[in-house]
RNA sequence: GGGCGUGUAGCUCAGCGGAAGAGCACUCGGCUUACACCCGAGCGGUCGCAGGUUCGAAUCCUGUCGCGCCCACCA
C-alpha cells in the first residue's frame, strides 16, 4: 500500500463514495494477480467455473446475484488459504445469438442466405466481439474476482476440440446416433429443438370431430390440428373397444384426398377420450409415429420446414394456420364436421427462443442415447459424489435424470459447433476427430451444428484444457463447487453431470452444487421485458455502488428460493456500507489500532469482554452459515452484529472508556482495532470495496483480498459479562423509554440516583446510564420526582430521577397499565400451564423451570406495578 | 393430467414442537463533535381456513381455498 493519503484516517471523507474508488481498487487487485491461482503452490485447490453468460446480451439481475454469491464464496476460500480459480467465460448461445444477428440482418433487408454460411458466421463473430465486451465490463464493475488469464469462450479452439473429441468418443461408443424421428420443430427458427427447449402453455384452439368414410362403416375422429389429416395414414381404436371392433382391419376413405386408410387396433388409444377413434399422422405427431411403427404405416410429410402445406391439392402453399380453417371449411361443406368445440383450451408447445408454436415433424437428426449417461448422473448424486444444496432440489434432479428421453443435439443452424460427421458418396458415415483430416473428394460434412448446451456441458473440464492432460485439469477437476440457478438444472447441470462423468472416467464435474433462486421484482413477480419491471444492475452499480448491490442480493438469497428486490433494499445496503465506513472511521479517529495486542482479559471491562465474545460468536456463525450457503442468514448476522451490537452499544461505551484516558483508553483502542479487523475480514467477501478501503487504512497492510480469514478460537464465553451487559442494555432502554414517555427533552440532563445494585455494579451502571441514556450524576439537594424499577438478571435496580415534580402522571399511568396487562396475561398463561398435571409430568424439566420463573417474574411485576399505580392515588 | 413448493406485521421474508422475529414502511422525539445514507422510543400479527395428534402446534397429520413453479405425446 503506497497511497499514504488514505492511511490518514482524518482524510477519510464522512461518506463512503464507491464511485470514486471501486474501479481503481479492482484494477489494483487484477494487476497484483490476486485472482490468478498458482497451481505450483501447496495450497489446496478451489475451483468454480462461471455459468457462461450468453454473448447475446448484458448481465441481468440474476447474473448479478449469481456473481455476488460466487465472488463471496471464492473470496472467502482464498482468504482461507485455498488456491482459488474462478474461471470466467461466455457461451456462444447458438440459436439465441443466431436469431439476434438474423434480426439485425432483417433490418437491413437481408437474410442469412443472402450472405451465405461463411460470411454469416463471420458476421456473428463480429457481433460477438462487440457484445461480449459489455458483459466482461459488468463483471469488473461487480468486483468479480475471476482469473482473466483463463477466460474462455465455448467456441474457442480448445473448447471446440473438446466438443469434437467427445462427440467422436460418443460416436464410437454408440452413444450418439442418427435417426429419423419426430422432433420438435420451430418453423420460424427452421431448426429442431430438444424437448426442454419447448415451453407448454394453455392455448385456445378448436376441437373438431370429423367423419371419415360413409354410412355404418364410417368413423368419427377428433383433432385440434385439422390440417394434419392430409397426412393421415390410418385410424386407430382401442383393441377392446366394442364400438369399433367390427371395423378393425377394414379401410375408410380419407376425406379431401380420396385415399383409403386402414383402421388399426392400438393399445395407446384411450377409449374414454373423444370418440375413442384417433386419426394417425405418423409424419407429424410423436404418438402417431409410434403407432405407425407398430403397424407398419407409411409416413406422409405434408408440411415443409416453414410450416407450409406441401401436400398436393387446393391447400398446397398455405401456412399451417391458414390451412387449418380452410380444411375445416372444406370438410364442413361436405357435411363431415359432426361437432366443434370452441374455444378448446389445451397445452401447446412453443419455441423457448421465439415463441412460435412448435410443429412436431419427422426428420433425420442426431441424438445422444442418454440412458447410460443419465443413470451415471443419477448415481453420482445418489452416492454423494456430488452434493446438492438445498437438498430438496435433488428430488427434481432425480425426476429428470431418471426419466430422460434421448437428447436431440442437431440444430439446423449455422452458428455453433458443426457436427464432425462426413457422408460418403455411397452413404458412408465417418466421424472425424479433431486431429484427423476430413475425407476427400465426394464427401460432404453434415450441415448441422450442435445444440449449444452440448458444449457448455463440457465447461467444467474443457475450460481446463481437456482433452489434453493439463496441469490445470489435474488440479482443478473435479471443480469443488458449481453455483447456478435452479432454472437450468436440466439444461445445463444434468448434462454437465452426464458428460463430466463420461469423459473423466466416472469423476463428477463438481463436488458441490449450490442452486440459487430467481430474482423477482419488488412485488415478487418475475422480471421480464414485457412486464417492464426489469431492474438493470448497472443502474444500481451507478446509484448505490457495487458493494451495496452485492449485499442486497446476498442478503436476499435463501438457498433455492426466489427473492424480491427493490431499490429500498439497495438503499438499505448502501446505508449499511456507509455505517461501516463511519464506524471504522470513528474508531480510527479515536486511535483504534491493531499494532498493540488486546490486553489480558482480566484487565478489561465487561463491555470489552462482551464485544470480544460476540466477535468470536459471529465468526463461528458466519462460518456455519457459509457451509450451508445460507447467505441471507449470514448477512443478517453480520448486519445485526455490526450495526446493533458494535455500533449502537460498544462504540458508545468505547467513547466513555476512551474519555477515561490512560490504560483504559489504550485497552479500548486495542479492542476496537481487533474487532474492526475481524469484522472487516468477515465482510470482505460480501462487500469487497469498502472493506478493502477501510482495512488497508486500519492495518497498513497491502490488501484484504489476500488477508487471512478469521478463525474462532473457541475460548470460553464470559457469561457474567454477557449478563451484566444485557442488564445494562435493558436498564438504559427502560430509562430512555421513561424519558420518552415523560417528554423529557433529549438534551435535558436529569439528576439520577440508582439503587438496588452493589457498589461496583452501581458505579458501572450509573456511568453507563448517565452517558448512554444521557442523564446526569445525582446533584446536591436531590429531590426524586419520578422513579422506575427495572428487573435485571442480577436483581432489581431502582432508578430515581429528579424531574422536579413535573412527572406526567397520566403518561406514566398509561404505561404502567399497559405493562400490567402484559404481566397479567403472562401470569394467567403460566398458571394455566403449571396447573396442568399433564404438563408438569410430561414436559422437560428445563421447560417447566422456565415457565415457573416466568410466572415468578410476572408475579413480581404485577406487585410492583400495582404498588406504583396505587401511589398515584386516583 | 402428474409432481413440488408456498400462504406469518402494510411490503419482502426468517422462524418449522416449548415466551410471535428481521429489514423496509409508518408514528413520535432528536442536526447528542463517526454517520440525518443518522440517533432514540414506539405502533403493528386470532402465523390462509377447518378439523386432528400432543401437556403444549406458526411449527406435525388430514382436508379445503388461494398463489407459484416444474414435468407432461390424451388426439
Amino acid at each position: 500500500m503506497t497511497n499514504t493519503a488514505s492511511q490518514q484516517p482524518r482524510a477519510l471523507p464522512p461518506t463512503w463514495e464507491p464511485a470514486s474508488v471501486e474501479a481503481d481498487l479492482y484494477q489494483r487487485w487484477v494487476d497484483a494477480g490476486y485472482f490468478t491461482p498458482q497451481p505450483d503452490s501447496d495450497k489446496p485447490p478451489f475451483c468454480i467455473v462461471i455459468p457462461p453468460p450468453n454473448v447475446t446480451g448484458s448481465l441481468h439481475m440474476g447474473h448479478a446475484l449469481e456473481h455476488s454469491l460466487m465472488d463471496a464464496l471464492t473470496r472467502r476460500r482464498r482468504m482461507q488459504g485455498f488456491d482459488v480459480l474462478w474461471l470466467p467465460g461466455m457461451d456462444h448461445a447458438g440459436i439465441a445469438t443466431q436469431n439476434v444477428v438474423e434480426r439485425e440482418l432483417a433490418n437491413e433487408g437481408k437474410s442469412r442466405h443472402d450472405l451465405g454460411r461463411e460470411a454469416f458466421v463471420e458476421r456473428v463473430w463480429d457481433w460477438k466481439a462487440t457484445s461480449g465486451g459489455m458483459i466482461l465490463n459488468q463483471m469488473r464493475r461487480m468486483g468479480d474476482g475471476v482469473d482473466w488469464t483463463r477466460e474462455r469462450f465455448t467456441m474457442d479452439e480448445v473448447l471446440s476440440r473438446a466438443v469434437q473429441t467427445i462427440f467422436k468418443r460418443l460416436f464410437e461408443d454408440g452413444l450418439v446416433y442418427r435417426a429419423e424421428r419426430i422432433i420438435n420443430w420451430c418453423p420460424r427458427c427452421h431448426t429442431a429443438l430438444s424437448d426442454i427447449e419447448v415451453e407448454h402453455s394453455d392455448d385456445e384452439g378448436e376441437f373438431v370431430s370429423i367423419r371419415y368414410g360413409d354410412g355404418d362403416r364410417s368413423v368419427v375422429v377428433a383433432t385440434t390440428r385439422a390440417e394434419t389429416m392430409l397426412g393421415d395414414t390410418a385410424v386407430a381404436v382401442h383393441p377392446d373397444d366394442e364400438r369399433y371392433r367390427h371395423l378393425v382391419g377394414t379401410e375408410v376413405e380419407l376425406p379431401l384426398t380420396g385415399r383409403a386408410i386402414p383402421i388399426v387396433a392400438d393399445e395407446h388409444v384411450d377409449p374414454e377420450f373423444g370418440t375413442g377413434a384417433v386419426k394417425v399422422t405418423p409424419a407429424h405427431d410423436p404418438n402417431d409415429f409410434e403407432i405407425g411403427r407398430r403397424h407398419d404405416l407409411p409416413a406422409i410429410m405434408i408440411m415443409d420446414e416453414r410450416g407450409i402445406i406441401t401436400a398436393h391439392g387446393p391447400f398446397e402453399g398455405l401456412d399451417r394456420f391458414e390451412a387449418r380453417p380452410a380444411i375445416v371449411a372444406a370438410l364442413r361443406a361436405q357435411g363431415r364436421i359432426v361437432a366443434e368445440k370452441r374455444p378448446y383450451v389445451h397445452a401447446v408447445g412453443h419455441c423457448t427462443r421465439c415463441g412460435t408454436v412448435v410443429e412436431p415433424r419427422l426428420s433425420l437428426q442426431w441424438f445422444v442415447r442418454t440412458e447410460p449417461l443419465a443413470r451415471a448422473a443419477g448415481d453420482a448424486v445418489r452416492d454423494g459424489r456430488t452434493t446438492i444444496h438445498p437438498p430438496e432440489l435433488a428430488k427434481r434432479y432425480f425426476d429428470w435424470v431418471d426419466n430422460m428421453h434421448d437428447w436431440c443435439i442437431s440444430r439446423q443452424l449455422w452458428w455453433g459447433h458443426r457436427i464432425p460427421v462426413w457422408y460418403g458418396p455411397n452413404n458412408e458415415v465417418v466421424c472425424v476427430g479433431p486431429d484427423e483430416e476430413p475425407p476427400g473428394e465426394g464427401w460432404t460434412q453434415d450441415p448441422d451444428v450442435l445444440d449449444t448446451w452440448f458444449s457448455s456441458a463440457l465447461f467444467p473440464f474443457s475450460t481446463l484444457g481437456w482433452p489434453d492432460q493439463t496441469k490445470d485439469l489435474a488440479r482443478f477437476y473435479p471443480n469443488q463447487l458449481l453455483v447456478t440457478g435452479y432454472d437450468i438444472l436440466f439444461f445445463w447441470v444434468a448434462r454437465m453431470m452426464m458428460f463430466g462423468l463420461y469423459a473423466m472416467g466416472g469423476r463428477q464435474p463438481f463436488d458441490h452444487l449450490y442452486l440459487h433462486g430467481l430474482v423477482r421484482d419488488p412485488t415478487g413477480k418475475k422480471m421480464s421485458k414485457s412486464r417492464g419491471n426489469i431492474i438493470d444492475p448497472l443502474d444500481w452499480l451507478d446509484e448505490f455502488g457495487a458493494d451495496a448491490t452485492r449485499f442486497t442480493l446476498s442478503r436476499g438469497a435463501n438457498p433455492g428460493a426466489d427473492m424480491a428486490i427493490s431499490a429500498d433494499w439497495a438503499a438499505g445496503s448502501r446505508n449499511f456500507c456507509n455505517k461501516l465506513w463511519n464506524a471504522t472511521r470513528f474508531a480510527l479517529l479515536n486511535g483504534a489500532t491493531v499494532a498493540s495486542p488486546v490486553p489480558a482479559r482480566d484487565t478489561l471491562t465487561d463491555a470489552d469482554r462482551w464485544i470480544l465474545d460476540r466477535t468470536e460468536a459471529i465468526v463461528s456463525e458466519v462460518d456455519e452459515r457459509y457451509e450451508e450457503y445460507e447467505f441471507a442468514k449470514l448477512c443478517a448476522a453480520l448486519y445485526h452484529f455490526t450495526w446493533d451490537e458494535l455500533c449502537d452499544w460498544y462504540l458508545e461505551i468505547a467513547k466513555v472508556q476512551i474519555a477515561e484516558g490512560g490504560e483504559r483508553a489504550e485497552a479500548t483502542r486495542a479492542v476496537l482495532g481487533h474487532v474492526f479487523d475481524v469484522v472487516l475480514r468477515l465482510l470482505h467477501p460480501l462487500i469487497p470495496f469498502v472493506t478493502e478501503s477501510l482495512w488497508t487504512t486500519l492495518t497498513g497492510n497491502e490488501s484484504l483480498v489476500i488477508a487471512e480469514w478469521p478463525k474462532a478460537t473457541g475460548a470460553a464465553v464470559d457469561a457474567g459479562a454477557a449478563r451484566r451487559i444485557a442488564g445494562m442494555q435493558k436498564l438504559v432502554t427502560e430509562v430512555r423509554r421513561f424519558r420518552n414517555d415523560q417528554g423529557v427533552k433529549p438534551g435535558q440532563r436529569v439528576p439520577t440516583r440508582l439503587s438496588g445494585v452493589d457498589e461496583a455494579g452501581l458505579s458501572a451502571l450509573s456511568q453507563a446510564v448517565s452517558s448512554l441514556a444521557r442523564l446526569a450524576e445525582p446533584g446536591e439537594g436531590f429531590t426524586p420526582g419520578a422513579s422506575l424499577e427495572v428487573a435485571l438478571p442480577d436483581g432489581t435496580v431502582h432508578v430515581e430521577m429528579d424531574l422536579s415534580g413535573t412527572v406526567d402522571v397520566a403518561a406514566e399511568r398509561k404505561r404502567l397499565e399497559k405493562d400490567l396487562a402484559v404481566a397479567r396475561k403472562e401470569m394467567t398463561g403460566c398458571e394455566a400451564k403449571l396447573g396442568n398435571p399433564n404438563f408438569t409430568d410430561k414436559a422437560p424439566a428445563d421447560v417447566v423451570a422456565k415457565i415457573q420463573s416466568r410466572r415468578d417474574v410476572a408475579a413480581a411485576d404485577i406487585e410492583r406495578i400495582t404498588a406504583r399505580l396505587e401511589s398515584f392515588g386516583d
